[in-house]
DNA sequence: ACTTGCATTGTTATATGATAACATCACTTA
DNA sequence: TAAGTGATGTTATCATATAACAATGCAAGT
């Protein structure tokens, strides 16, 4: 689990693998990771928070790289369609993934006072809900797993 | 788990019993169900599917019940509030709960062709994820749980 | 180089979901 | 019956997301 964002780390070592491993993984797949799209990414790299999506359109604004809502939408639909990033459900937000390439389901902790979201894995079938789903005949294809709480340090502050 | 919502079942007394409950819980903590709330929990009771606010409100408005989305959400966030009703974050949208009273973590399978929502519950700090918080000092309050799918019924018809 | 085809971007308009703010009404209890 | 509280009515607005279509860019084959 990347609960390492609870704490201080390399964060500029963080935003560049994650530009890098994109890049690798859209030449290896024949994607296009255009500006725009790699613009997008690295704001959402920028901060372990999700974002959204027209505070990413007002900074693409301020950058003259777009000025209309489907312009983020449809590069946050790229990132999201292809593991770069997620959305969060409980937050209408998006956040960048910290295991792109890698298909994976994600679970995220959201600490409901600094807004930091961690990314962890889960076994999509696994579990009671797996058992129970299994047992119903219920085929499971995507999970939405989103835990909200207090991360350590806001924990400790209060 | 109620994945009964997936076969034919007794609907009638499954609403009978969802309103029934909900008086009860109301009565015995001094909460008011009144005519709205009590109506839009019904709506709600009437299928097992996520309805938008908006698609209450309509109903809603048909029956000279209330002509703005206040009124609706007002009464929906009350029935979230007591535990009459949950949201379903990915559909943003809502539907009655199938154990009204009882304090419990819901967790949801949703079929993406027929839209019937089940209701399952499970151990908020167990499992996978609740292992990885607490190793990272997180504290989970609340967890948002919906695995998307396909039910038995629409499994067979493809 | 040319052109054909497809993915991407630009732009307008609108759909859909949710809440702020304030006035009014109704129920309780002292 | 007055005061206090919770519920409702209403207007306006904010926030999130997508449909539709035009214009552009890019890549592959000839």
């Amino acid at each position: 689990m990347d609960t390492k964002v609870f704490a201080h780390h390399d964060h500029a070592a963080c935003q560049a693998e994650g530009i890098a491993v994109a890049a690798a993984v859209c030449a290896q797949k024949g994607l296009r990771l255009t500006p725009q799209r790699r613009r997008v990414l690295e704001i959402l790299l920028s901060r372990h928070r999700a974002m959204g999506a027209y505070a990413v359109l007002a900074i693409l604004r301020g950058e003259g790289m777009g000025n209309q809502p489907p312009v983020v939408y449809r590069a946050l639909d790229f990132l999201v369609k292809h593991g770069f990033a997620h959305k969060i459900e409980r937050l209408n937000a998006f956040i960048a993934c910290t295991r792109p390439g890698a298909p994976h389901a994600p679970a995220f902790l959201i600490c409901r006072t600094c807004d930091t979201v961690a990314e962890a894995h889960i076994d999509p079938g696994g579990g009671t809900l797996g058992d129970e789903a299994g047992a119903a005949g219920f085929t499971i294809e995507r999970t939405v797993v989103e835990a909200l709480g207090l991360c350590p340090k806001c924990r400790d502050a209060a």
